[in-house]
DNA sequence: GCGTGATACCTTGTTATGCTAGATAGCATG
DNA sequence: CATGCTATCTAGCATAACAAGGTATCACGC
């Protein structure tokens, strides 16, 4: 495999599971409905999301009960989803951060055992 | 789902990639064999990886070239294969960091949107 | 009315990775 | 020769990101 092409591919993989989260927390801001969110990601956080993950995101959360969403009708376009968090998902919210610490906690051990071995 | 299992499966996946740059890094800093690895990383990072992962993990990167190995006999048991870094997986690893970073950046920018919006 | 484009939602199939559970094998001790 | 510790490797499963495509609404030009 091509360099370029191993680094893309990992970042896929690394992605996983801070997608989830990334959406969760954008959501205990305030609510967005799913197209919103897209545009919210890149310009945000700067991640170019595919809307094709995120639906499939937000289904896996609604599913979950983490999040909650209502109808809006506009008189501009079609119908948009917005997208809420349940106090479910407030509470899954804390413990995924914990989890997410811990791992770049690990992360961040590994990548300076070196100095911090010298010190 | 209960909420528990949720977290644990969850975290299985956010884990992914990381390991892989975890083990990487601690390769860029000494040789390790794999049994020595996984204890490495338990006390080291508080990462408890099971060895059938971890060597799925370095025969990938043996495959991509970023790794290489030299067995080594021992006389109280069975032999070692000791893994180092090579140059391309050093180079890899370079930019494993900052594909990385971006997504941690990424996770931090979504988990203080809020405050720092008040700001 | 009819195509084009923008908005907005959803589905399907592929692929890669971590996890569980097992298999194999050397050495030491009783 | 059975048990336990060290050490490596394999097979099958579940899951999430991604690409590609589909459906539907509204506005605009012709």
């Amino acid at each position: 495999m091509a360099q370029d092409e191993f680094l893309s591919n990992w970042g896929s993989q690394a992605r996983k599971g801070s997608l989830e989260l990334i959406v969760m927390a954008s959501l205990a801001e305030k609510e967005f409905y799913g197209y919103e969110l897209v545009e919210h990601l890149k310009a945000r956080c700067g991640l170019t999301v595919s809307d094709g993950t995120l639906y499939a995101i937000l289904l896996r959360l609604k599913n979950e009960g983490f999040v909650r969403h209502r109808w809006e009708h506009t008189e501009t376009g079609p119908a948009r989803k917005y997208y809420s968090l349940t106090k479910t998902g407030q509470s899954a919210l804390e413990g995924m951060r914990v989890v997410w610490a811990d791992i770049a906690r690990a992360v961040e051990r590994a990548k300076n055992a070196k100095e911090r071995r010298d010190v």
